[in-house]
DNA sequence: GCAAAAGTGTTCATAATACACCCATGT
DNA sequence: ACATGGGTGTATTATGAACACTTTTGC
């Protein structure tokens, strides 16, 4: 029997996106082209309603599986926006993530949902409601995480050199690492792995290629420990 | 005008509040006597509907408001818990926020609210639904928090000594910190101020009081301590 | 005197940083 | 030859952890 206490006024509940991608040097953000009022042409991240019989998390994946075709991305709960008057079109409270993505190889079905656009962080256009906070506050959590954890598995391609992980770092961060105690500091943790390939790209010399080791989560109780192949 | 798209289907919103309060050496938690259907009388963390004309962190703030009587009670958001089963009286998406509240000067409010209890979190209850997991969180936060910022502002007294600051993060990371490389690591941070008296009652020599700072504090990613694995 | 906490100082290990230096190769 | 990035090594500095040691005072 349901009580009369579960009868309280219900909300429109919504998630939003803030897709990073990294290409030519730069961390890049994915934004859309409004097509409702109010705003409508305007630009804003990717949003969608989160339905009854879904978690907030999986409605984000469900709506970034419809724009990228991708099952797995990466994503990270950033904060809630809940502000009575963020939303010009009704009272909505919106629960926005940070997405990471390959941009090359999702070009095709996003170049097919044409009204998205990669746009450069350095010069991002003014987006609609709160936004640019959400970017703001998403860039920040990116952040914290970069420093704790080695990010780039979900940004760069599957094999890439130290200069390319390094790059993307410079990009995230807005500051030149040093190569020599990047290299070193990278290499510590344990987490990429030494392919027999060289790139010759970049360098004429030649870089190896790395990965990202392929890791098994084992559950132990409370704790998780990372444990390799 | 509303476009139809802003008619999705509505869900109910909660907030559910992880109070933490310090007492005897000991990080406590607030629990309360369920009063309605589903686990009627059972133990549950506060919680409360999330009004049409309200941010989120308003409801909390109003229903923290409503058991102590405190306007500024220092929060921080948790997490969104939202599977679709997670509450057996209904689909609910819930915030969860933790407060940090000092226990004697709340005890009056509490005691007169007397479905609430202050339990150990050493040997914390079984709580409903997913309210358990909600805590796990909170505390993982609370000691995040606790490396980056010296907490302590909103758990112990206006004046108090470094032995019941220590303690207090004794009590939060469950180890025992060194007296002397705590009190260093402490005043290096600058922002808590020694006061002219003293407290004879933990110790015979008598320890200096001390008091956070009234300042806007800005901290920047420096860790105060680290976490150990 | 002894216990207990206050408070200071010293040593050691580790980690970040700055930077020098050689290597390999395409132009 | 030289510029460019690859890759290694080293000196310096900062920081946390361990711990020794003196001070003060109630019992």
């Amino acid at each position: 029997m349901v009580e009369e206490i579960y009868q309280h006024t219900r909300q429109l509940v919504s998630v939003d996106c803030i897709i990073f991608g990294y290409e030519n040097d730069e961390l890049k953000l994915l934004v859309f082209k409004r097509w409702i009022e109010p705003f409508k042409g305007e630009l804003s991240l990717l949003g969608g309603w989160v339905n009854h019989d879904e978690s907030v998390t999986n409605a984000a994946k469900r709506v970034l599986k419809l724009i990228s075709g991708l099952n797995d991305i990466y994503l990270e709960q950033v904060d809630v926006f809940s502000e009575v008057d963020r939303d010009s079109g009704g009272r909505v409270i919106s629960v926005a993530y940070y997405a990471l993505m390959n941009i090359d190889e999702q070009n095709r079905h996003l170049i097919e949902h044409n009204s998205a656009t990669w746009v450069s962080l350095k010069n991002k256009p003014k987006l609609i409601f709160d936004h640019d906070d959400m970017v703001d506050k998403a860039l920040e959590k990116l952040r914290i995480k970069a420093t704790y954890d080695l990010i780039g598995e979900h940004l760069l391609p599957e094999k890439f050199t130290l200069l390319q992980l390094r790059k993307l770092y410079n990009a995230i961060f807005l500051r030149e690492f040093d190569p020599g105690n990047f290299r070193k500091k990278v290499l510590s943790l344990k987490v990429i792995e030494q392919l027999d390939e060289k790139d010759t790209f970049e360098s004429k010399r030649g870089a190896f290629y790395y990965r990202f080791k392929k890791l098994i989560q084992v559950n132990y109780g409370n704790q998780i420990f990372r444990i390799e192949n």
